[in-house]
DNA sequence: GAGTCTTTGTGTCATTTTTACACTATTCAA
DNA sequence: TTGAATAGTGTAAAAATGACACAAAGACTC
């Protein structure tokens, strides 16, 4: 009946999970990978989740998150970054959840800590139609998101506000892009994740003093109005600013 | 022999820990309470490590981190954030604490998850040999530590760089300060928690621009040179500027 | 009580950064 | 050819920043 071979079943740890808020960004807006917990568990709460899983106890924290992404998206190497543990005493957890949580070993009124990441990655890496991984879950924009299962409305708040806060002080806003982008896209990227809107001179001369562009001498084709140029991320002439100490982006 | 009532002590959660980094400023620079494991757990590494304690399961993670609080300095009401999780797999226990550990029935081998608090308190509220609290917990210049047991020197470093980070955002300073203090006071707290130097001039502007300080009409006393005007924190003047948007002291 | 020690408290100017704002250029599609 | 859509560009006023030096106040000593 459990197919789980009892070695590594007794190696989850029940009292810890890993949940992830990957994001993503579909050119208008910033979006986040959620799963349909299908039917069966709408009766006890919101449908959508975020991806999480037990942990392992022999894996580290960033090795579990990694793997949970892994699981889900296929993907590896992906910019992953801590939002911190959350955890109320005796979650109790959903009828129908206990036959999974059984079946992985875990009690099911069980305490569980979870440590909360956010990932981002390029929107394209991951087209969950084409997938063949879990067929439920799929991208929604941040904000239409209204409600999550469990605490996980109170996670994406949480990883919302870091990558926000954190976007001001690196620019990791170019794991959401694709490799060659425009400024009008990382313009609107950083509209969305900041929540507020952005003076388009302002916003491209303040970029562009930062001298971390490249602009590739191409445009973009098949548009339907005056094609931009496309620009990309350059690693190491970020790498020198830092080394100067900068760490803000003042926006 | 264990004259912990069983259930309480069967409400410990072996996996999970909560490690607080007190911080406190002397007037001359920033210090962090540290607990001296003594010379038994010498042998196995250094003796000094930040004070910590596993949760229960009736309690949540803030609340776990104000009763470790509380229990060592008999403060409450103190202001407490989240650094984060820590936690490598199946971190071994010395065999020092392998005693403790079974006394309060926790495994000598389990693996710990460790969240990371940081706080800040005034330092005249907890003086350790003034105290009936542990005689073993001191204050420590932050930056003459260069080592402590366990991972803890990496949650101090974590810790000192969000409150580094957090300063920068929120006014949170005041915490570590007496009700009254000179502008020179704060100017020496922001210099040892940024970590740099500010120009006097530039920083006393600054400040007073934010109109968030209510200058007391009061002097300092028996100092040995020109007295200093006295201030205080003016927690509705600050107030207000939130509700402004307001987000960026522009350190 | 004169002199010394120590820290407080203050202003300006040059430079940089920020903000607000509008029109022309280029491509595709009809 | 025209219309629709977005790209791309400059300036001027206001605000913020950074660099910098000296007189004033009280405590202590002799």
């Amino acid at each position: 009946m459990h197919n789980i071979p009892k070695k590594i079943a007794s190696e989850l740890n029940p009292n810890v999970s890993v949940d992830c808020v990957i994001f993503g960004f579909d050119m208008e807006q910033l979006t986040v990978l959620v799963i349909d917990r299908g039917e069966i568990s709408a009766v006890n709460g919101p449908r959508l989740a975020l991806p999480g899983n037990l942990i392992y106890d022999n894996e580290n924290l960033d090795q579990a998150a990694s793997r949970v992404l892994d699981e889900l998206t296929g993907l590896k190497d992906i910019y992953l970054e801590q939002v911190g543990a959350f955890g109320d005493p005796f979650r109790i957890h959903k009828e129908s959840d206990r036959e999974w949580l059984k079946s992985i070993r875990a009690q099911p009124d069980a305490r569980v800590i979870t440590v909360a990441y956010f990932s981002l990655v390029k929107i394209s890496d991951y087209l969950p139609h084409a997938s063949s991984f879990a067929k439920n879950a799929g991208w929604a924009p941040v904000n239409e998101i209204s409600e999550l299962a469990f605490d996980h409305f109170e996670i994406l708040q949480a990883a919302k506000d870091k990558l926000k806060q954190k976007i001001k002080i690196q620019p990791i806003g170019f794991n959401l892009l694709p490799e060659k982008f425009t400024l009008s896209q990382l313009h609107r990227l950083y509209e969305s994740i900041l929540d507020k809107p952005l003076d388009k001179r302002n916003f491209r001369r303040k970029i562009q003093k930062l001298n971390i562009l490249s602009n590739l001498k191409e445009k973009q084709r098949g548009v339907p109005h005056k094609p931009s140029s496309l620009y990309q991320f350059n690693e190491e002439k970020y790498q020198e600013l830092t080394q100067m100490g900068f760490d803000n982006f003042g926006f």
